[in-house]
DNA sequence: TTGAAAGCGCTAACAT
DNA sequence: ATGTTAGCGCTTTCAA
């Protein structure tokens, strides 16, 4: 392996203006460039990651800290993932990937250990046991969500409140007075991660303002539990004609479950549905949906963990705004 | 940040006994390990990562490539994952990730920098540009799937040859002799990754050996798609009384589109299907299936990329047994 | 059982 | 515009 001393010497200079040439960080002739790059390619010289991590203190590394857990919808998370990779690739970084149970010690290892200069964290939830490790480090880290008690922690989100508006809104906006909200799994719910919640908030909060009555129940990840669903969201609101949908695995089953009732989607009943395009668009009836902006989100948390990096300010939490995208599922109640 | 020096002045030994007493390359006095403990305790020290790697040459980091391709089954890839890290984990290395699309350069950035020392490198095609450059590299690595042309570089896997044979045998035990199979999307093929195509070669040797009658076709993740293809092969098999599906994503689709057609699973079409089991038992239909065992290929991976890092010799090529977990979507074809 | 000291390969003052 | 050199924090020989 070549060493920054080989390329030196190769192409007749000192190493600091190997170092130099290769950073940017002071003017190097045009001659002396040629020969070191070439020098370079000759000799397949790659500086090694160890000794620059040492003697600069960056690792150009930062560390993703993602749940792996099964009540999570995967695809999305693996979206969060790419952005974050993508977007750290940008910065000349790359990622190392540690899994949420490996919890604050995790956190403390990488950073403390020099792994990674920066941590973006996923899936925070009120109460966390790493927010404390997190504020002691003394690497800058993004969380993405919201977590309760985050203080000034930096986070990145989808605007779920606004989410839950835009939902009501559209539905409102077509005529409809009665709206039922099928959830996630309650098991999401009592972890408080937060964003189940925020989503019933503006969901609440638009059909207030519309003056429409609503019902919120959660849902497991069954037949079962989406028949069970609808079941109570029926009897609560008998004259129903609109569901919102924050579950992506809920969204075909309760496509199938409402055909199976004889209602017909949109005719009988509209669906909004909380998930990615590509799944909206998959369905029998394809979905008016509002995606999450899961790559968006993880590169955003980079470029703001980048910033806070190099010194500049980065917001508290910034709320990406939802968009709804119109889809065959919703339509006008009909008169009854 | 406490260095091991600070380490070694506080507990009033040589830095290098702190460091032996850490790797325990030498016997160490139970008072002066006493004492060291206590200072690392007391400062909070850790050993920078980099300057570890640069002064052992190892990096304690194992980089792992993953598709993000959308026509892979996203939760069995973050399987593959999770498996990945937990094992990393156990033997005590980190996991730094890599996409698919960093290509050839970006294995040999991680490894040419030394930022990796060993790698695991998912869904290798036949024909593979990373292949070449995985072969020059001086540092192990492990190859999940089988390439075509690997030669001698290791890798681990499914049996899909025998999970192909499997899925017939146990058709063919239950009397079926006109069997379809659902296959991956067109795309999966034409990449030549190579276990589609496996699966396929045991379907058919089965088949043959049973004396079935069998048609394939492939299938998109679409309801579209998934009409034609139950079409194509009720038309190329007019007898056929089960089905063997090779695809994830058409499972759920499967069932409604048969339902449909007024076909009842199990009674008119047995159905054995390649998913998960929790994908399996989600069903409305629970379905008799063979699942990937990525987290185990994933650890597997692992383990042998480390025997590899230590010197020990791994096998070329391993294959993993299929299991066919018998539900409810499989039963003994009615008497016409 | 322990210490002293020479690197590992790079960066960044400090010189010129 | 370029060279010299002192570390960065650790591991590991060599010596005791």
């Amino acid at each position: 392996m070549a060493t920054i001393a080989d390329v030196a010497r190769h192409a007749g200079v000192a190493p600091s203006t190997v170092s130099y040439a290769l950073s940017g960080k002071r003017p190097i002739s045009e001659s002396a460039r040629r020969r070191i790059d070439d020098s370079i390619r000759t000799l397949g010289y790659r500086p090694h990651a160890g000794a620059r991590a040492l003697a600069s203190s960056k690792s150009n590394v930062v560390a993703l800290m993602l749940p792996l857990r099964d009540d999570m919808h995967v695809p999305t998370l693996l979206q969060f993932a790419t952005g974050v990779v993508t977007a750290a690739r940008g910065h000349d970084h790359d990622v190392l990937l540690l899994t949420h149970d490996e919890g604050g010690d995790g956190i403390s290892r990488v950073a403390t250990g020099s792994m990674a200069d920066a941590l973006v964290v996923m899936d925070v939830e009120r109460e966390d046991a790493r927010i404390p490790v997190l504020r002691t480090l003394d690497r800058p880290c993004v969380l993405i969500g919201v977590a309760g008690d985050a203080g000034e922690l930096t986070s990145v989100d989808l605007d779920f409140v606004a989410a839950g508006e835009l939902a009501v809104d559209h539905l409102a906006e077509l005529g409809h007075r009665h709206v039922g909200l099928v959830g996630q799994p309650p098991s999401v719910y009592s972890r408080r991660t937060g964003f189940a919640d925020r989503f019933i908030e503006g969901f609440t909060a638009a059909s207030q303002r519309h003056g429409a009555r609503v019902a919120v129940r959660p849902c497991e990840f069954t037949y079962a539990g989406v028949a069970t669903a609808v079941e109570a969201l029926l009897a609560e609101l008998p004259e129903l004609t609109a569901l919102v949908v924050h579950n992506e695995h809920a969204a075909p089953m309760l496509l199938e479950t409402l055909s199976s009732m004889g209602r017909k989607v949109p005719d009988d009943i509209s669906i909004v549905s909380m998930c990615t395009d590509d799944v909206a668009e998959r369905m029998r009836v394809p979905l008016t949906s509002i995606a999450i902006p899961a790559a968006e989100i993880g590169s955003r948390a980079v470029d703001m963990v980048m910033n806070k990096l190099h010194g500049r300010e980065a917001p508290g939490l910034t709320l990406l705004p939802p968009r709804l995208a119109r889809r065959d599922s919703t339509a006008a109640p009909t008169g009854r």
